[in-house]
DNA sequence: CTGAAAGCGCTAACAT
DNA sequence: ATGTTAGCGCTTTCAG
C-alpha cells in the first residue's frame, strides 16, 4: 500500500510530519535517522505519521548537511563498448548494496571531458572511478587530491587501483600459441594513450624473447570493431601465423574482415581476443580470449572507493593501495596449430 | 591550466570569491548565472576570482533552493542485458547535450525495487525514463503524477512514453518467412509481464490469419540466453519450420542449442530475433532480426521527458504523447527456404 | 547595479 | 528524551 500521494505540488517535509505528530522537527530528524536517541514510542508515531503522509527525505539538504552526497560516479569512455557493461554493472550492484546510488557519465574518450567532469563533480558525487582514464599520471594524482578517486586499469602512485592483469594472461596466450607452432606473432596494439596495451606489449616481448619467437607490434588501433578490419589488413601484410590483439572487440573486427578476404580461422591464422567480452563466446569462431573479471572489478573498485572515502572521512592518510585480479586464458576455437606453409602462402 | 586546488579541506564557496573580490555573495552569484544583471567589469572580475579561487558551485545548495536537480534517471531492468546499452548511450549523451546529469538504476527485473526507488527518487531527480517497467498500469499512472516520467516500450494512459513499433516488424518478418515457404511457425514468447511480448504475439496472430499459416506460442522465456536453450528445446518438441524469438538474446541462445543438437539453421529451421542487439550480425549464423532503433529511443525519450518537466514548471497539464519509432525487418542469415520434408524428420 | 537578509530542508550542537 | 537555534551554500526578494 503506497501512501496517498502528496497533493499536486509542495513536497512533503520534515515539519510536516513534526506538525503533524505536534513535536520538533528535530525530534522527527531523530527519529528517522538516529532511532536510538529517541523513545520507541516516539519513534512509532513519528514513522507512522511520515507514512501516512507520503514522506520522503530530501537528498539534497542532507547533502548539503552532512557533506556527502552518498553517490559514487563511474566514467567510462565508452557505454557502448560491451567491455564495460560488467564493469558498470558490478559497480552498480555493489553501490546499491552498499547505500549509494551510482551515476554514471560516458566521457567518449576524450580526456578533457574527463578532465572537466572530475572538476565539476567535485561536490556532487563522493567519489570517483576511473576506467581506463585517458588522463596523463600528473593530472590523474591532482585529481585524487581533491576527490577520492579509483582507477581501473591505470596505476598511478598515490592513487588506489584495480589492475585487471591481462599482461600475466597474455604471457600465457603467448605460450599457448607457441605450443601450437606458432614462431612469428603479431600484437595488434591498442589506442597510444592505452596503458594496458603498453603493459601488454612489454610483457608480451620478453616472453617472446624467451621463447625464442618472433614478435611484432602493429598499429595502434582503436579499440573498436570498425578498427578490426584495418588490424586484419594490416596482419595480412605480414607472414605471421597468429595474432593477439588487444581486445575481443578489435579481434571480432577482425574476424569479420578474415572471413571477407577468405582467410579461414583458425586453419590460415590463429586468433587471440583480450576481455571475454559479451559476444567473445558465440561469433564465428568462438574466440580465444584473456578472460577479465570485469564485473568483479566493478565491485573491488566499488568497495576501494568507499574505504578510500571512510578513511578520508577519518582523516587517515591516502593510500595507494592496488588490487590485482588475476586474468585466465580461455581457449575456444579460434587458435589451432600453425599451418604447415608459410603463411604468405595463404590464399587470399 | 586548472586553478590551484582548494587546500586540503574545506571547499571554495561563493562567500569565499565574494570576500576575494570585496562584494556581497548576491553579487557573485548574479555574476555567475544572470551574466546580464550585473555590470560587465563585475562580471569579469568575479569570473577572474572564482577561477583563481577555483571555485565550482555546489550542486546541492542550488537544487535545495531550485527545486530541481539536473539530473534525469534512467530505470533498466538489467543493464547486463545489450539491448539496454543503445538505450543508455541515448539517454547518456542526450542528457549530457542538455545540461543534465544521468544516474543509472538497475532494478534487477523486480517491480517491487523498481517502485520503491520510484518513492525514493521524487527528490532527488528531476524525471525518470522507465525501460520495459515490470509495474501495473495503476502503479505507473499513479507515479508519474508525483514524477515527472517517460516509459519505453509501455503504453499507459496519461504517460508519455516511447514505443519501439516490433510488432510491425514482426509482421515483416513473418511475410518474410511465409515468401520463404514456411507454413508452421512458432513464436518463443518473452516474460508474462512483458507488454512488449504479448503486443506482438497480437500482431503476429493477425497477420498468421491472413497468410492462413499455423502460429503457435510457446513459452514464457526468460529474456537471456540460458533461456534460448530450453526455447530451442521447446521448438524440436513441435513440427515448426521457423521460430520468432522474443529477443535476440533468447534467439542467440537457441543457436547454440541447435549447434549441439545437430540442427542446421536455416537449413533446418529458420530463426528470427528482435532487437538487433550487439552481437546480431556476428553470431553464426548471423541473425535476421528486427532492428529495433534503441539509441533513437534513448535519445527521444531524453528529449520527451524534458519536455515534460518543463511543461509541469510552466504548470500546463501534464501530457501523454507516444512517440512511436519504426523498426525494420534486417535480413541475414538465420532464415531461409523451409525445409522440404516435414520438420519432424530432421536428423536431432 | 549592488547589498542585506531571508530561507530552501535538514542536522547538530546546545539547552532543558 | 525532546525542544531551540544556528547554519550548510546558494538564490532571490526587497531595498537602496
Amino acid at each position: 500500500m503506497r501512501p496517498p500521494a502528496a497533493s499536486a505540488h509542495r513536497a512533503v517535509t520534515i515539519s510536516d510530519v513534526a506538525a503533524a505528530v505536534g513535536v520538533a522537527t528535530s525530534t522527527v530528524s531523530r527519529a528517522l535517522s538516529q532511532p536510538g536517541r529517541v523513545s520507541e514510542a516516539m519513534r512509532q508515531r513519528v514513522v507512522a505519521a511520515a507514512n501516512e503522509l507520503g514522506y520522503y527525505p530530501n537528498p539534497q539538504a542532507r547533502s548539503l548537511i552532512l557533506g556527502r552526497t552518498q553517490s559514487l560516479t563511474l566514467l567510462i569512455p565508452d557505454v557502448t563498448n560491451p567491455f564495460y557493461f560488467g564493469l558498470i554493472r558490478g559497480a552498480q550492484s555493489q553501490s546499491k548494496a552498499r547505500g549509494y546510488r551510482l551515476l554514471l557519465v560516458d566521457t567518449e574518450e576524450l580526456g578533457g571531458v574527463e578532465a572537466s567532469y572530475l572538476d565539476e563533480l567535485h561536490k556532487s558525487t563522493d567519489g570517483v572511478i576511473l576506467a581506463a582514464s585517458r588522463l596523463s599520471d600528473d593530472e590523474l594524482a591532482a585529481a585524487a587530491v581533491r576527490l577520492p578517486i579509483v582507477t581501473i586499469n591505470r596505476d598511478v602512485a598515490g592513487v588506489p587501483s584495480v589492475i585487471i592483469d591481462t599482461p600475466a594472461a597474455a604471457v600465457q596466450a603467448l605460450d599457448h600459441l607457441v605450443s601450437l607452432g606458432h614462431t612469428s606473432i603479431a600484437y595488434l596494439a591498442g589506442p597510444a594513450t592505452s596503458w594496458s596495451s603498453r603493459k601488454r606489449w612489454r610483457a608480451l616481448q620478453q616472453a617472446a624473447k624467451r621463447h625464442g619467437v618472433a614478435l611484432q607490434q602493429l598499429g595502434p588501433f582503436a579499440p573498436t570493431r570498425q578498427a578490426g578490419a584495418a588490424a586484419a589488413d594490416a596482419i595480412l601484410t605480414t607472414t605471421v601465423t597468429a595474432g593477439l590483439f588487444f581486445n575481443d572487440l578489435l579481434a571480432i573486427g577482425a574476424l569479420g574482415r578474415f572471413a571477407e578476404r577468405g582467410v579461414v580461422v583458425p586453419r590460415d591464422l590463429s586468433v587471440v581476443g583480450c576481455d571475454d567480452i559479451f559476444g567473445a563466446d558465440f561469433c564465428n569462431p568462438p574466440l580465444t580470449t584473456l578472460a577479465a573479471p570485469v564485473e568483479q572489478a566493478g565491485r573491488v573498485a566499488t568497495d576501494m572507493l568507499l574505504r578510500s572515502i571512510q578513511r578520508r572521512a577519518d582523516g587517515s592518510a591516502a593510500d595507494g593501495h592496488h588490487e590485482r585480479l588475476a586474468t585466465y586464458l580461455t581457449i575456444r576455437e579460434s587458435t589451432g596449430a600453425a599451418p604447415a606453409s608459410t603463411r604468405s602462402e595463404r590464399p587470399a
